[in-house]
DNA sequence: ATTAGCCAACGTCAGCTTAG
DNA sequence: CTAAGCTGACGTTGGCTAAT
């Protein structure tokens, strides 16, 4: 039973708490402390033995039955060999040939979510939908001509004399429209600044989350972001032109083209986000962790504490 | 001051999964 | 079936630290 846990688990995740452990393992002196906690599931009790230092590292843990990805060393192992055979082949295999190779292990939100729905105690990666519910103006009520992106990631479109700041989701939702990247500008709600549409008549002054004007001007197809103090072209950025004279095959390669970059963005966001919960996994593997160290120790105590009693009635 | 090594974060690609 | 999303893998970059 005391093997069970600490053998299956990941290497360096086991390092990881076992300095941790050490410190700890002084402090407990008696198995039977007042800072034990029964951790209750459908499935499972667990004894955790709580120092003070250590309350912390307790919360979010994973309390699962079998199915954790920590208990199921085949999938690493295969893994595991796939490349140390490739390391072992002397002439390096190129980096196609090894992608092929390389078995794809199965994805660890997919795992924390079956663990979730076993187990109550288990927390969820939630999909994040605050976004969405924040009151942008729907593209249904009034669908904007463009759509603006700052230096820092927040899109704005202009639409009805006004910027409105818009949602990842909602720039999704305005297929077609056309997206303009604003380079080293300021944002839109705090500071103030002229864009300009050189090939067509449109210039706003954005302000506050206001458009104050717009005017014609030139006829080059880019647009240029100007300090309002100034009146000078702080960086010529890149954008589609809404309407300019283009053959049919430019307008194509350009579509392809925005199209990429639309998707290269989106891929960038999920890429962060990916990150962010694969951390937080991780994070809650290393609390599990640490809870079955204090669970495994807890009961090699009780265990001897049970011989001591049942050597000394045999005597 | 410079260099090397390490690490974390990032962007991109490719392949798998899922929703419609 | 297809488009979109998710994520492992890979390469790059910048910051930090220790050694020179």
């Amino acid at each position: 039973m005391d093997t069970s846990v600490s053998s299956q688990l990941d290497s360096s995740l086991n390092d990881s708490v076992t300095d941790g452990e050490k410190d700890h393992r002084e402090a407990n002196a008696s198995p039977a402390a007042s800072n034990q906690v029964l951790l209750q599931t459908e499935s499972e009790v667990a004894v955790v033995q709580l120092s003070d230092s250590q309350t912390s590292s307790v919360q979010g843990v994973i309390q699962a039955p079998q199915t954790s990805v920590i208990q199921s060393p085949q999938v690493q192992t295969v893994q595991i060999a796939t490349v140390a055979e490739l390391e072992d082949d002397g002439s390096v295999a190129d980096t196609q040939k090894r992608r092929e190779l390389l078995t794809r292990r199965p994805s660890y939100r997919k795992i924390l979510n079956e663990l979730s729905s076993d187990s109550p105690a288990v927390p969820k990666i939630e999909e994040e939908k605050a976004e969405d519910d924040t009151p942008v103006s729907s593209p249904t009520e009034s669908v904007p001509n463009s759509i603006y992106q700052t230096s820092t990631g927040q899109y704005i479109a202009i639409a009805q004399g006004r910027a409105i700041p818009l949602t990842s989701s909602t720039v999704e939702a305005l297929q077609g429209a056309q997206t303009l990247t604003v380079t080293g500008s300021p944002t839109p709600q705090t500071g103030a600044a002229i864009l300009q549409a050189a090939d067509s008549p449109h210039q706003f002054f954005v302000q506050g989350g206001q458009v104050l004007f717009q005017a014609a001007t030139g006829d080059i197809p880019a647009y240029q972001l100007r300090s309002p103090n100034s009146g000078l072209a702080q960086s010529i950025v890149m954008a589609a032109s809404p309407s300019s004279m283009q053959s049919p095959s430019s307008q194509h390669a350009e579509e392809i083209t925005r199209k990429r970059e639309v998707r290269l963005m989106k891929n960038r966001e999920a890429a962060r986000e990916c990150r962010r919960k694969k951390k937080e996994y991780v994070k809650c593997l290393e609390n599990r962790v640490a809870v079955l160290e204090n669970q495994n120790k807890t009961l090699i105590e009780e265990l001897k504490a049970l011989k001591d009693i049942y050597c000394h009635k045999a005597e």
